[in-house]
DNA sequence: TTGGTAAACTAAATCGTTTTACTAACCAAA
DNA sequence: TTTGGTTAGTAAAACGATTTAGTTTACCAA
C-alpha cells in the first residue's frame, strides 16, 4: 500500500514555505508576485522530487473549469464519429484538454441527461452533433457562456456555432452524376430521423430529379426505422430491389445504409454494375475494396475536426460573446 | 445571461434546514437519519423547482471518487477498439459511471502521462490495452486501490485482471485450417509491435507449420513497421506478393494489415480464391463483402465488454483485494 | 423527579486548490 | 525622521459538497 499522493500543503511544508507561494510557482505566476528565484527553485526541486501532481478536482472546484471537453456524438463506433473523435482527441490533447465522450442514440431524453452530467462536471466545452429536442438545454449551455459547436447536425433555431457539410449539394451531384449516365430509376434509401443533415439529403435527391423533369417516385424512397436491426433492414431492401425491378441506381444515406444494401445485393445475387450503380455516403475501405469498387460521397474529416477546434478554443479563449459562425464544408463526390 | 446553478447552499436556505439535512435527503439517507418525512418532502420538491444537481466536482472531492471509468486503447478509431468502446460505454452508463477515453498510440510515454493525468482528475477504474514500459504506473494505481483491468494485451510481469483473446490458438487454428487446404507456402503478415498479442499470433504461425512439418521460412514473414502510413505497407505488400510468387495463403495479423492487404491484391490484379487463400484477423464489413468474401477470425467484442465491465464493478464494489482473474475467451475462426 | 433514549436536526471540519488582501522588511528620498 | 515604494512573502476565504460529532426537545419508565 503505498502512501498517498502529496498534496500542495505536503510541498509547502517540505519547503517550508506557505501553500500560496506554492501555488504561484505551479502556475507560472511567480515572478509576477515576487517569489525569490531561490525559493523557486528549491519548491520546483521538491516538487519533482515528490511527485507532485496538483488534484484537478481540486482546482476545478476552485476555479470552475475542468479542461474537459464534452463530445456528443450518435454512436461512437461508427467509424464517421470514431474518426472525427480520434482527430479531435489529439487536437485537444495538445492544449491540455481531455474528451469525455457519449453516444448519444439519437435519443432527445439521453442527451438531456447526459448534458445534465457534464454540466454537474463542469465540463469546459460541448462538441455536439444534436437531436431535435435538445435545442432548450444547448440553448442553456450557450447562456451559460459555455462553448458550444454543433457538428454533423444543424438545430435550425439555435443560433450556435455550426460545421456541417453541405449535404443538399453532395445528395444532389450525386443524384445529377446518375441521371448523366442516363440512369432514370433512381431510389433514395435512407433513415426515418427527422435531422436536418437526413432531411438535407433527400430534398438534394427531389431536387436533382426535379431539375431534370423526373418524376418523384414515393415507393423508390425507403426510410428506414434508425434503431431496425440489420437483418430487418436487409429484407427490407431485398423486397424494394425485386419489387422495383426497373431501379437502375442507388443512392444510400448513411454509411450504415450503405452496407446493408451490399449485403442484400449480394444475397440477392444482384451485381454492381453499368446498368445497377450504387452511391453511399461517407467513404470507407468496404466501398473502396468491393468489387467493383463502389462510389461514395465524401465529408472532409480532418477539415471538419479542424474547424471544430478552431471554433472552441476561439471561444475558449474570449471572454467576450462572439457571434456565431456557421462553417459548411462541401463534400467529395468520389466516383469510381 | 442565466442565473448559476443552485448550490446545496440555495437549498437549504430556501427549505430553512441545514445543508446537512440536504445532503442526507440527496444521498438516500434521510431515514437513516431521522429526517422527518415532512422536510423530506419540502425539500424534494424544493430540488425539483430549482432544478438543481450537486456539483459532481465538489462530490469528487470531498469523497475522492469521480464515477469516471478510463478507458485507454491503440487507437480509439479502430473498429475493434470503437465496439468495444461502445459496449463499455453502455454498460458503464447504466451504472452511472461516464467513460473518458484516450488513444495511446502504442506509446509508453505517453500512456504514462495519460494515466497521470487521470490520476490527477481521481478516475475510479481503469480499462487499459497496455505497452510496455506501463509496468510501473500501472503497478501503483493497483498498489492506490484502483480498480484495473487489462485487455486485448496482457503485461506478464503484472499481476492484474486480464480480459483477452486465446491469439496462439487463433492463428495456429488460422494456419492448421490453412494445411489442411493443401495450401503450404503460408505467409504471415503482422506488425513489428513487441506486444503480446501479436507476438502470440506469431508463435501460432510457427506452431502451426512445425507441427505439420513445414520449415519455418524467414521470408515469408513480414512485419509492417506500426505508424507507417498506409501506402508504403501497400507497397511492402505487393513486392512480398511479386518476390514469392509461391504463396499461396496470407494470414493478416491486424483488421488494417488486412485492409492494405486487399487494397495490395487488388492494385495487382491478384484475385482471392482456391489458390490463393486469405484470412484476416477481426472480422467486419470489408471482409463480409468482400468479393470473394474474406475468412476472419473473429473476437467476441460483447463478451470481451461483458467481461471487463463485469471485473470492474466486482473491484468497484467489494474493499477487500481480491485475486486477479485472467480471463482468456476464444477466438471464432470464421471460414468463407 | 430523574435519567435514559429516541427523534430530528445542525455546526463545523474537511477535501486541495486559487486568489485577494494583507504584512514585514528594507531602502531611498525629502 | 518620516514617507513611500519595492521586494518577498503569507493568512484566510472561497469553491460545494460529505460526514462526524454534537445539540435540543420530547417522551417514557422507574
Amino acid at each position: 500500500m503505498s502512501t498517498k499522493a502529496p498534496s500542495i500543503k505536503d510541498i509547502a511544508k517540505i519547503a517550508n514555505v506557505s501553500i500560496t507561494t506554492v501555488s504561484f510557482i505551479i502556475n507560472g505566476k511567480a515572478v509576477e508576485k515576487n517569489i525569490s528565484t531561490a525559493v523557486i527553485k528549491r519548491v520546483e526541486e521538491i516538487i519533482l522530487a515528490q511527485g507532485y501532481q496538483p488534484n484537478q478536482i481540486a482546482r476545478s472546484l476552485r476555479t470552475g473549469n475542468s479542461k474537459i471537453i464534452a463530445l456528443m456524438v450518435e454512436d461512437i463506433s461508427n467509424p464517421f464519429f470514431a474518426g472525427i473523435a480520434r482527430l479531435i482527441e489529439e487536437k485537444a490533447y495538445k492544449k491540455g484538454y481531455k474528451i469525455i465522450y457519449s453516444s448519444t442514440e439519437s435519443d432527445a431524453v439521453r442527451t438531456n441527461e447526459l448534458i445534465q452530467l457534464f454540466r454537474s462536471r463542469q465540463v469546459d466545452a460541448y462538441i455536439i452533433s444534436p437531436v431535435q429536442g435538445t435545442e432548450k438545454i444547448i440553448k442553456e449551455l450557450i447562456d451559460e457562456g459555455k462553448p458550444v459547436v454543433l457538428f454533423d447536425r444543424h438545430l435550425p433555431t439555435i443560433s450556435a456555432n455550426y460545421v456541417g457539410v453541405d449535404h443538399f449539394k453532395a445528395s444532389y451531384d450525386a443524384i445529377a452524376g446518375f441521371i448523366a449516365m442516363n440512369l432514370q430509376n433512381i431510389a433514395l434509401v435512407t433513415v426515418d430521423l427527422d435531422v436536418e443533415q437526413i432531411t438535407d439529403r433527400h430534398a438534394g435527391y427531389q431536387q436533382a430529379l426535379a431539375d431534370h423533369h423526373i418524376t418523384y417516385n414515393e415507393s423508390l424512397v425507403l426510410k428506414v426505422p434508425f434503431k431496425q436491426p440489420r437483418n430487418e433492414t436487409i429484407n427490407q431492401l431485398v423486397e424494394l430491389f425485386k419489387v422495383n425491378e426497373t431501379i437502375d441506381a442507388v443512392l444510400f444515406a448513411t454509411n450504415y445504409l450503405a452496407i446493408s444494401g451490399l449485403s442484400a445485393l449480394r444475397s440477392m445475387n444482384k451485381l454492381v454494375n453499368d446498368s445497377f450503380k450504387v452511391i453511399a455516403y461517407d467513404d470507407g475501405d468496404v466501398f473502396k475494396l468491393h468489387s467493383p469498387q463502389i462510389s461514395a460521397v465524401e465529408q472532409p474529416l480532418e477539415e471538419i475536426a479542424d474547424n471544430i477546434i478552431k471554433l472552441i478554443f476561439q471561444q475558449l479563449a474570449s471572454t467576450t460573446e462572439i457571434t456565431p459562425e456557421k462553417i459548411i464544408l462541401p463534400a467529395k463526390l468520389i466516383i469510381r
